[in-house]
DNA sequence: GTTGAAAAGTGCTGCGA
DNA sequence: TCGCAGCACTTTTCAAC
């Protein structure tokens, strides 16, 4: 039998279809076979498997935000009011769009969100009229990024 | 015409595309057609288009860390030296494969990082044996995220 | 669980409007 | 510039190993 990998439902050969797929979700699945040496069938087969046990959640485009007007990225540090649940409050950031990721976290902050906006006036806005508004928030601290040096996936070392 | 978009090359169908695509690039160009009430070529003029611009830039399988064994989620902080130059700082941080994003951010930090390491074992390790020996990087601060409540691409207001 | 091939559906290309 | 139709390719299914 092969090494098996943490999980003990998914094997090697998973791992490495996942590997592939993750860099370019376009590469067909006889690709993949040739690759791995298995029949187009056998991807096809581990493919329904991972996607019934939620390993796979979907398939994205990646868009350059900034081509398509969304110019600024920031990252918000949330303070949260003692006796305010973080579920409450995930549940009203969830409704806000620009909020595109939300921990929460340990450390000096309750949360962390990172927010998507066409411009400054544009962050402004999601900051004084959506999200300071919302009940249990106390204060938050902005990080803009002026560059992104790095956006990838896991690298999954087989 | 169409109300034209921030970018001139860019109108309101291939907006749409680009909205429905994000959320899953798996629907077929036809369904697209049908839905915007356009031919199947037009989808793929479009997109080609959109691919020649470098509007989008690949396609990326989504799978969940945690069912594949990477468990822990973290933000980084990291304060530079001074004289030391950010651009020195990325090319080794790129090296370091469990660094999924690094942006050069505004704020108390020069920098801030997101890493994805199988457990609390491989974070200290990837934190003492990587980032901190990097050349330049003084000080960092690490926020584990117990539960990320929110994990989306940008919502394109039409 | 894997294979190989047949059936169904999708993506691509050129011609016409 | 867009739409239609034919061809090439991929995905999917299924019987057999």
């Amino acid at each position: 039998m092969e090494k098996k990998s943490v999980n003990s439902e998914i094997d090697n050969l998973d791992m490495q279809i996942l590997s592939i797929l993750m860099e370019d979700a376009t590469i067909p699945y006889t690709e993949i076979a040739k690759k791995l040496i298995v029949s187009g069938g056998t991807i096809h087969v581990r493919m329904k498997k991972m996607q019934d046990l939620g390993i796979i959640k979907g398939s994205n485009l990646v868009v350059d935000p900034q081509k398509i007007g969304y110019d600024v990225c920031a990252y918000l540090g949330i303070y949260l009011e003692k006796g305010s649940t973080y579920k409450d409050a995930v549940a009203k950031l969830v409704k806000i769009k620009e909020i595109v990721e939300l921990h929460y976290t340990t450390g000096a902050w309750s949360m962390f969100a990172k927010i998507i906006c066409r411009d400054t006036n544009h962050l402004r806005e999601v900051l004084n009229e959506n999200i300071q508004t919302v009940e249990g928030i106390s204060r938050t601290e902005t990080f803009i990024s002026l560059e992104e040096s790095i956006k990838r996936q896991i690298n999954l070392d087989l």
